[in-house]
DNA sequence: CGCCTGACGAAAC
DNA sequence: GGTTTCGCCAGGC
């Protein structure tokens, strides 16, 4: 493991191959991934951990293309500051969020997960 | 380079 | 608690 990621370093540009540098996408899908499961967390807590804080709209904007990207990032996992679904909109079908999130044993009550604080899950925290 | 958009967040009403 | 407004930053055009 000589990869050790510290939320210190945080450098921009990284592809100096040319390459398209989507390390900001990137970091999203790996954050989201690591959500275990019956957990959920929020964007700008991902945004936090990324060290953008401020860019908590662009983890939702990433979670945008979580739906091409392999191995498929548990979006539904991720709400928003207020527990809500608000990203169901953008799923295959705009129950297919919920549904996801009750079969990971997360109960959904009205477009909002229950005891959303209780299943919180801080990546800040954890990782 | 400038303007608009956006799966958010916090504050105000 | 729900709705509206502003601020945030990165990407698309």
């Amino acid at each position: 493991m000589a990869t050790k990621r510290t939320k210190t370093e945080k450098p921009r540009s990284v592809a100096p191959s040319g390459r398209k540098d989507e390390n900001f996408f990137e970091q999203v899908f790996e954050v989201v991934r690591q959500i275990p499961k019956g957990r959920v967390t929020s964007y700008g807590a991902i945004a936090a951990c990324l060290g953008t804080k401020g860019s908590s709209r662009m983890v939702g904007w990433a979670m945008n293309g979580s739906h091409r990207v392999r191995p498929k990032v548990p979006a539904q996992r991720v709400v928003n500051r207020n527990g809500m679904l608000t990203g169901k909109f953008h799923f295959e079908t705009i129950t297919k969020m919920e549904e996801l999130l009750k079969k990971d044993g997360v109960q959904v009550k009205n477009d909002k997960v229950v005891d959303f604080r209780k299943l919180f899950w801080d990546p800040l925290l954890e990782l």
